[in-house]
DNA sequence: CTCCAGGCAGTGT
DNA sequence: ACACTGCATGGA
């Protein structure tokens, strides 16, 4: 990969691996709007991007080199070499073959660890325009404006500061629901120090789990995205419903088997690249294999 | 109208 | 250990 500063905008060329509409389409976030085809206002970290992709080049309008090294980077994965990721998956496991192939261009984000705590603790129960409107209307109230892209304006995810005196109702008036209470407790608990982002970062995935889940509303799914997608931990195994479907169907013969058993089955078969192979399976088994329709049959 | 959504906590065996 | 239920809200 290339990099090159021009007219303000950093571009990256020979750019293998990497799909921006895969990345940010498939599941992990909820803080950005498409503009165009493979044309994005990303926010993140306190900054607004808007980032487009042409073939092997991504240009990262108005921005800065410092920016980028600091911030976009690590934010969009491109320190790793997913070539070698997805080619260490398949050498162990050629049934993820097929869902590695179609989803070749996601990368992982490394996101802020608060706001993607709070985003999946909403994700409980709700589809993912639903997450991406809450989160929305949590940044527009709390958070700080970023500026505008095309006429939208668009604000920052609020900081633990700024949500330590919303309260339950606020964020009932947020269509949060049953959730409010949950992200309350959150807040109080990442704020009085009881959870701490460098505590869990420190700690491995199974004992940072334990921490997180002490948390009411975050269960053994929201923690596991929380670990793969803002703690770094790339081991982390998120089973949702999707995962489910689609691992029984690959794995398990069509049986019906419950979410510790696959977690477990996943802890030995992936080890870890475990939070790899749960992302393009996730994103495969929802848009392709098993999809929207199929659920619609399953019903009839 | 009914059913369900990137689940979880609470309660009951 | 395991099954069952309620939960706010919006879209199909």
């Amino acid at each position: 990969m290339q990099i090159s500063y021009d007219e303000g905008n950093v571009v990256l060329t020979e750019v293998r691996d990497f799909d921006l509409a895969q990345t940010l389409e498939c599941g992990q976030c909820f803080h950005f709007k498409k503009l165009a085809e493979q044309e994005y206002a990303v926010c993140a970290f306190h900054r607004l991007l808007r980032i487009r992709q042409e073939k092997d080049s991504v240009i990262l309008f108005d921005t800065t080199m410092q920016d980028y090294e600091m911030i976009w980077r690590d934010y969009f994965d491109f320190g790793r070499d997913y070539g070698r990721i997805k080619a260490a998956l398949l050498q162990t496991d050629d049934t993820l073959k097929e869902a590695v192939e179609t989803m070749q261009g996601v990368h992982i984000l490394q996101q802020e660890f608060f706001e993607t705590l709070i985003s999946f603790i909403i994700s409980q129960n709700k589809q993912i325009p639903h997450i991406k409107k809450i989160v929305e209307t949590l940044s527009e109230r709390f958070g700080d404006d970023l500026g505008e892209i095309n006429g939208m304006r668009f604000f920052a995810f609020p900081t633990v500061s700024q949500m330590c005196n919303v309260t339950e109702e606020d964020l009932r008036d947020c269509k949060t629901g049953f959730r409010a209470p949950y992200i309350v407790d959150a807040v109080q608990k990442t704020a009085d120090g009881q959870i701490s982002e460098a505590a869990l970062k420190a700690a491995d995935t199974a004992e940072c789990e334990k921490m997180l889940t002490k948390i009411k509303g975050v269960g053994s799914k929201v923690a596991n995205c929380c670990m793969l997608f803002g703690l770094d931990k790339r081991d982390a195994f998120p089973v949702d419903v999707w995962i489910k479907r689609i691992m029984e169907q690959l794995y398990f013969s069509g049986k019906e088997t419950d979410k510790e058993k696959i977690a477990a089955f996943a802890k030995t078969r992936f080890g870890s690249y475990g939070g790899y192979a749960q992302q393009y399976l996730f994103f495969y088994g929802k848009t392709v294999r098993i999809g929207a329709q199929n659920q619609k049959i399953k019903k009839v």
